[in-house]
DNA sequence: ATAGGGTTAG
């Protein structure tokens, strides 16, 4: 540091004697004497020289090699201003601001350009004091130099700041237009941009783009059409950008037409379009636009895979993945994806390790499969590796804790998110909400909602899960009834929370009209998890008839899980016949179901059948079936005890069974009869 | 041909 300095500082001597005296008398001379003077052959020469010079310290910086820049630097013999300037902009490109500080405090000379190179970069490093005071002590100021001002404020939520500077600035060119148009779009404030947008005097194809993609991000579709047809020089991402709302918004027909009129398609609207069809689960039309291009990039891959992932079609996805030419660690990915999905972590873990290289993603998608312990594991070996954790790690990891009920876990992930400055993420919040509610920790949850400085739906959704799960299911509706009021649209998960809370507490007929309200008033179509949620209901309070119709009814493939919620509730109200029969359909879906067997079993055993209890218990070994253990368990002061059913290793085995016999007795006297 | 402001679609 300290040589570097001082290496600065002898060459600042070095082209303070050369340059300047020198200069001038050889300029002088060389007017005098004309060409062909040996002095003059020689500045030429070394002009040129300093100009090679200074090409190459640009280059070197643009590649980020700082090291070379320098070593260029300090072994040219002769330098000049813009060598310098070269020094400082691509210190500040390379995000050294104390090195661009330096050689704009030790060089010889400065201009407009030094100044502002030095501007720039404060303004890019979010030091708007400093930005504000060099800007204020400048000879000499131009439009460029208030452009990065005004950028600086923008880029670091100074908005109200950056207005000023525009509304004062003496004259504005159109990358100051555009600069504090975009300011704009960033704050989401699309109608004050439009306004600014049609004073502006001259507007590039890019800016055009630039508000398009705005009101494409915000749904506006109405006004990105209106705005598409007025710009002059469409190019391609002007249509691509179309293309991609129209997909986002579902409106496939749009979206198609805009793509067949576009002249001279680029892959980016095949790859538009394509992620569409993806989305609105049209395979077919995915494949056939997909199948007509002659060459493909990985992108477009990565999105056909990536859409049969999500359209739970994972063999194709497979299929695609083997076939394409180059994979990028997006695809590795996806299938990693892929074999989560299909709930088949010895597939995920194999292919995990089989990937040639493995990033935060990677990371997070492995992690995510595991709904227990090891999650937790991998998490600690993702650090081991040096990754550090991000907003998706930490609300994956938080929610696994949620569902652990793991609040040693839980909390030092807590701690570790603000210390990773995610304190006010809504998503690593909400995860937060869910886990502390499902420890029962209501007041904690209570306040990580209400100091959100914007509770979104997931927060509230969060909220009502809690809320659900603790056994309050008014709170639930009334939290719900407030965030119909805060204007916030109801999701899946929203619903999800609602009938939770019906099927805990066996408010059967306040879930039966929350259900059907879901698809009439609020137009979301139920997913499997919700029609579960009506097979418990039904099921908990003795309907077992309408919960078999129910099932059978279902517009959806049905998966076993609802079979096992309608086969819990039969054994809750000893219904042997449909107990039997729901039994073997599982059987036949899934012979090596322990679960079905013990359950089927333990029906026999408690009417008193023997026979047939003993004959169903053999079968599990027939069919090599195996039941895990169930088991439950506690955390307490970070240490985990597990309960099997049984068990009697526990030191504190004899308070275990008091503690649970009093807690029996409690539980008895307060059963409400369902 | 070299230095300062904004663009980079899926």
């Amino acid at each position: 540091m300290t040589r570097g300095k001082q290496k600065i500082e002898a060459q600042r001597r070095n082209a303070e004697r050369n340059q300047k005296p020198k200069g001038s008398q050889l300029e002088a001379r060389a007017v005098a004497l004309k060409v062909s003077c040996p002095i003059c052959k020689n500045l030429t020469k070394s002009s040129k020289v300093v100009l090679a010079g200074n090409v190459k310290i640009t280059e070197c910086f643009r590649n980020g090699d700082v090291e070379t820049a320098r070593c260029i630097f300090h072994e040219m013999p002769k330098k000049n201003l813009v060598t310098w300037n070269c020094m400082i902009s691509g210190y500040v490109r390379n995000n050294k601001l104390s090195e661009a500080q330096e050689v704009f405090n030790i060089m010889p000379k400065r201009n407009v350009v030094s100044w502002s190179a030095l501007l720039n970069g404060y303004a890019k490093c979010g030091l708007l004091c400093e930005a504000q005071e060099l800007f204020d002590r400048m000879p000499e100021r131009n439009t460029i130099c208030w452009n990065s001002l005004i950028s600086g404020y923008l880029n670091h939520e100074e908005f109200g700041k950056a207005r000023e500077c525009f509304c004062k600035m003496p004259k504005r060119n159109s990358i100051s237009w555009a600069i504090m148009i975009r300011g704009y779009l960033q704050q989401g404030l699309l109608t004050e941009a439009r306004e600014l947008f049609d004073q502006a005097p001259d507007k590039s194809t890019s800016l055009y783009n630039a508000l398009l993609s705005a009101y494409v991000e915000w749904g506006c579709m109405e006004d990105a059409h209106s705005l598409f047809s007025e710009v002059p020089q469409k190019d391609d991402a002007t249509w691509t950008t179309m293309i991609t709302g129209f997909s986002r918004v579902g409106e496939m027909e749009h979206a198609r037409r805009l793509f067949e009129e576009m002249p001279g398609k680029c892959m980016e609207a095949y790859t538009a379009i394509i992620w569409g069809y993806m989305q609105s689960g049209d395979v077919k039309s995915a494949q056939t636009l997909f199948d007509e291009l002659p060459s493909k990039d990985v992108v477009l891959w990565n999105t056909i895979i990536g859409g049969y992932v999500q359209n739970k079609m994972f063999g194709v996805a497979l299929k695609h993945f083997m076939e394409m030419p180059v994979s990028d660690i997006w695809s590795w990915n996806l299938i990693l994806l892929g074999h989560v999905q299909e709930r088949d972590m010895v597939k995920a873990f194999n292919f995990f390790l089989k990937m040639p290289e493995r990033d935060q993603t990677s990371w997070n998608t492995i992690i995510s499969g595991y709904q227990s312990e090891e999650a937790l594991v991998l998490f600690s070996q993702m650090i081991k590796d040096g990754f550090r954790p991000n907003q998706t790690t930490f609300t994956t990891v938080i929610s696994i804790c949620a569902a652990l009920a793991s609040l040693g876990w839980g909390m030092a992930l807590h701690s570790w998110s603000i210390r990773s400055g995610y304190e006010y993420d809504t998503k690593v919040r909400s995860s937060l909400i869910t886990l502390y509610a499902k420890c029962g920790l209501l007041a904690e949850a209570h306040d990580l909602f209400h100091s959100m400085s914007k509770q979104d739906t997931i927060a509230w959704n969060a909220m009502i899960v809690g809320q659900a799960y603790n056994g309050c299911p008014e709170e639930a509706f009334k939290l719900f009834r407030s965030m119909i009021q805060f204007e916030l649209n109801p999701d899946h998960v929203t619903f999800l929370g609602l009938l939770t809370a019906c099927s805990h507490n066996g408010l059967l007929w306040k879930g039966l009209e929350i259900f059907s309200s879901m698809q009439a008033l609020w137009k979301l179509t139920p997913k499997v998890e919700h029609y579960n949620c009506v097979v418990d209901l039904l099921g908990r309070s003795g309907q077992l008839k309408e919960a078999y119709e129910f099932i059978r009814q279902m517009p959806l493939c049905i998966p076993i899980y609802t079979w096992e919620t309608l086969l819990g509730a039969c054994r809750l109200h000893g219904n042997m016949e449909l107990a039997e029969m729901v039994a073997r359909k599982i059987l036949s879906f899934k012979p090596s179901e322990g679960g079905a067997y013990v359950a089927l079993s333990n029906i026999y055993a408690s009417k008193g059948i023997w026979e047939d209890a003993s004959r169903t218990r053999s079968l599990i070994k027939e069919h090599g079936a195996r039941k895990d253990q169930a088991y439950s368990w506690i955390e307490i002061k970070g240490r985990t005890t597990v309960f099997v059913c049984s068990d009697k290793s526990h030191p504190q085995m004899m308070d275990i069974y008091r503690e649970l016999d009093s807690l029996s007795v409690i539980m008895e006297e307060a059963l409400i009869p369902i």
